[in-house]
This record gives C-alpha cells, structure tokens and sequence, in this order.
DNA sequence: AGCCGTTTTATAACGTGTTCTAGTTTTTCT
DNA sequence: AGAAAAACTAGAACACGTTATAAAACGGCT
C-alpha cells in the first residue's frame, strides 16, 4: 500500500536526501532570519543551529563552516542571473552599467541585510581557497562580464586588441575594494553605486576606442559629481578633516 | 651626581613612559618574528605575550587590540615615505607607477612575512572603524598620491578637469581589492606587481589626455602580457578548470 | 622615607568557530 | 522483519580574542 512506486523518481534523491535538504534550508533560514533581526550581532552558530532546531554539528555536517552558511544566505538571496538577462540597453557599455547598477541594488535597497552579510564573509579567514563568492557562481559572474566586455569590443567602442580577462579581473579587483569598504563601515550606503561606477567608467574607458571613450565621459563626470559634496563649487573635504 | 641634568630633554617622558615604550616594542617585536617564524600560525595573543614578556592584558593596553598590535608591526616594517620621496622619474606617470612597484615591493620581497600580516589585518573585523591603515598613514599616502596626480595633471598627461580625489579613491580600492586577493591566497605573488599595474594604467588612461594615453597604452600591453600565461597564443585559462 | 595613583600581573571568565566523542535515531538494503 | 549504514544529537572540549577581577609592583611626589 504506502508501497509508493517510485515511478517518475528515477534520480529524485530518496527520503534521506530529502530530509537532508530540508535541514539545509532551515539552517539558511535561520541565518537570514537572525540576520534581518538583529544584524550580525547574535550571528554565532551556536544561536544558529537553535533557531533551526538542529545540533550545533549539523551545520558543519552540511555546510562545512560558518562562512559556507552565510554564503549559502547569499546565493539563496538573489536571482541575479535572470534579472541580468533581461537588460536590454543600446550598446555594450550601457548594458555594462544597468549590469552594475543592478548588482549594486542588491545591496543599497536592503543595507541593513547585506552589510553584516558581506562582513561575515570578509571575516572567517578563509581557510580554505574559496575566495568571496562560491567557485560555481564566480564562473558564472566572469562568464557574463566577459561576455559583456567582448560584445562592447565587437560593437567597436572597446580596444580591438583587449586583453578581455585581464580587464575583467581588473574589474572585479576594483568592486572586491568597494565592497570592502563598504562592508568595513568606511563607506556609506549612497556612495556604492556612484564609486563603483566611476571605476568602472575610468577602467573602460582606459581600454576604450575613441567611440567609446565619448561614451564613458559624461559618465565620468557624472559620478564623480554624485560622489562630491552637495554643496560649494570648489569641492573641499567634507568628511575628513585631518586633525593632529 | 646622577642627578643627571636633564638639559635637552624637555619632552623627555620619564622613566614611566620610557619602560612602556619598552614594553611596547618589545610586544611588536614578539609579533613579528613569530609571524617570520610561522606565519600567522601561532600568531595568537597567548603567544605574543608570552614571547614579549609580558602578561597577556598589556597588549591590550598598550594597543587595545590585536589588530592594532598587527597595525603596529606592519608601520614599524616600513619607510615607504622616504623612499617614496626619492622617486626621480621623468614624468608624473612613470613617477606614479614607481611609487605603485616600490609600495608592492615591500610585499613580494618578503610574501611569507607581508601576506600572513594582511590576512592577520583583514581578519579581525574592524569593530572599531579603522580601515586597512592607522589613519594618520592613511592621510599621508591620500596625501601622496593626491599630489601625484595633481603633478600629472600639471603635465598635461591627465584631464585638466580630473575630479582627483574621486580618481584617488578609485585607485584605492583597485589596490585593496588586489591586496585582498592576494593576502587570501587567491592570487600568486608573481601576479601582484602587474595586477595593480594594469589597473592603474588602465584606470589613469581612462582619465588622460591624448599625450598620456600614449604613454599607458604600451604599459597596458606589458602589464597584460605579464599576467597572460607564458606559452601559447590562445591565452586559455592556466589556473581554474571549471570541474563539477 | 613613605604615600598614592597608575600599570602590570596572574588568573578566571565569556563567547566565539570548530572538532570530537559516544549514543541515538532514521533510512535503506536484504 | 531485521540488520547495516548513515546521519543527527547532546555535550564536552580546544584555541582563540577579549574583558574583568584582585593583588602586586613601580614610579613620581612631598
């Protein structure tokens, strides 16, 4: 009788499995919930594993490590490759900065979630090789920027002889020091989208023709302009004043 | 007699001072050699006390973290600003980029020194809000290579209009988000120099003039092909294979 | 010399990430 | 149904950064 066959279940996990992800998915659960509440303070594993109703163990059974969870909070957290798609602007360059614009979304719409969780990450050495994000999702990410900088080589606006990944990890080098910053408190919120553009903007524009170079100025301008005071002309030191 | 007339010594500190001074170096000094000695295994405050002599609460009164007593070796090591002033090269740019090779040669001199001591500094979330540097250092390199781009600006090699901090900045972060890679290990210290390097050069040229850009554009090229794979032409990916 | 305030010391303690043990469930296989 | 394998659980334990506590040392002062 509960004899269920297991007619379509040729590759579906088996019971085991099943309970396994569930457990998985309530330790991530529980992370972003613990997260959203009361931002990283109260983030220990130990507090964790109880609000996902497992052994402290488990976690590490299933993730590994702390850092692994919080990464898993990430991955779970964002639909980027599908939204990423879908950005349908002129030229390569555009699209390239509705692609930044979009991934620093993210994190300027909800601050008070993805703040603690880049600080989390940046924290737990790494022991092990993994760099900020899973190897899967960052071959993923490189795919789609140099995806990007090779169309904006093709529609002639970037050097015909572009060392592409080079570009590229110049690129990510340069959002790797936002992010830190940002994660590190050294940075607020609203400046995110604006210093990560101007990078962007002065870099290509580094390895841009001459088409695209008109281009990237305006841009330039722009976000520098965003990034000065809001006030006087001669665009002094707001922040620091450099005492002793 | 041993009243010792304390002639020149007006803002001498007193012995109080002077055996806490003393007792603060002797605790950067137990840090750095354990660091020479190990890495950044056993580079525990337990350790360092015991290897300073003193009681494991005086490092934290001294420094008030282990950050700082991290900070405080990393200083100690350097006298960048001297060099840095003896830099001679025949324009603003090839000044710039001595100034780039000099500050990262510190680090790919002495890899197994400077890289556990970065990961040591980006470790240790900054509950205080220091960023990578003491501040007043950070200030003087602000400083630095604010007035280094301003003399390429004066050159004419850089946009009259160069918003210079917002640039400043930029190659900041492209430094950081190198040195990050770097210190956890994901990128080879043989790829330190040209990483930044290329980033630079890309990022200035995205901000020169005519008669800078042709200056950068052969630093691009070098710089790239550093990094591209000594062998074939392909320039297929070395490292990573993408496996699973 | 003798007091007093500051600082170091020794030591315990807290909370953390992580690992390990042994015991108990739970699924799967025969 | 019963055995075997795999996973989770509870709990202790380790090393760590950091803080707190009381006692001891020490330098500057009158």
């Amino acid at each position: 009788m509960q004899d269920q066959p297991e007619t379509e279940t040729t590759e579906e996990p088996g019971k085991r499995e099943q309970a396994k992800a569930e457990r998985r998915s309530r330790i991530v659960q529980a992370a972003r919930d613990l997260i959203r509440e009361t931002g990283d303070t109260n983030l220990s594993m130990r507090m964790i594993a109880k609000r996902a109703d497992v052994s402290l163990a488990t976690p590490y059974n299933l993730f590994g490590s702390k850092r692994a969870v919080v990464l898993a909070v990430f991955e779970d957290e964002r639909d980027f490759a599908v939204r990423f798609s879908q950005i349908q602007a002129a030229n390569a360059i555009d699209r390239l900065f509705d692609a930044h614009a979009l991934a620093v979304s993210y994190f300027t719409d909800d601050p008070d979630f993805y703040r603690p969780l880049w600080k989390a990450l940046l924290d737990s050495q790494g022991t092990d090789e993994t760099g900020l994000v899973t190897p899967e999702r960052l071959a993923r990410n490189r795919a789609a920027w140099h995806a990007l900088l090779e169309a904006g080589r093709q529609e002639g606006l970037l050097m015909a002889d572009l060392p592409i990944d080079e570009v590229e990890r110049t690129l990510s080098y340069l959002a790797n020091g936002v992010m830190l910053n940002w994660a590190m408190g050294a940075l607020p919120t609203e400046a995110l989208l604006p210093s990560g553009a101007l990078g962007y903007a002065v870099a290509l524009r580094g390895v841009a023709t001459p088409a695209g170079q008109d281009i990237l100025l305006p841009r330039i301008h722009a976000y520098s302009r965003m990034l000065a005071p809001t006030g006087e002309a001669t665009g002094g030191a707001r922040l620091r004043a450099r005492s002793t």
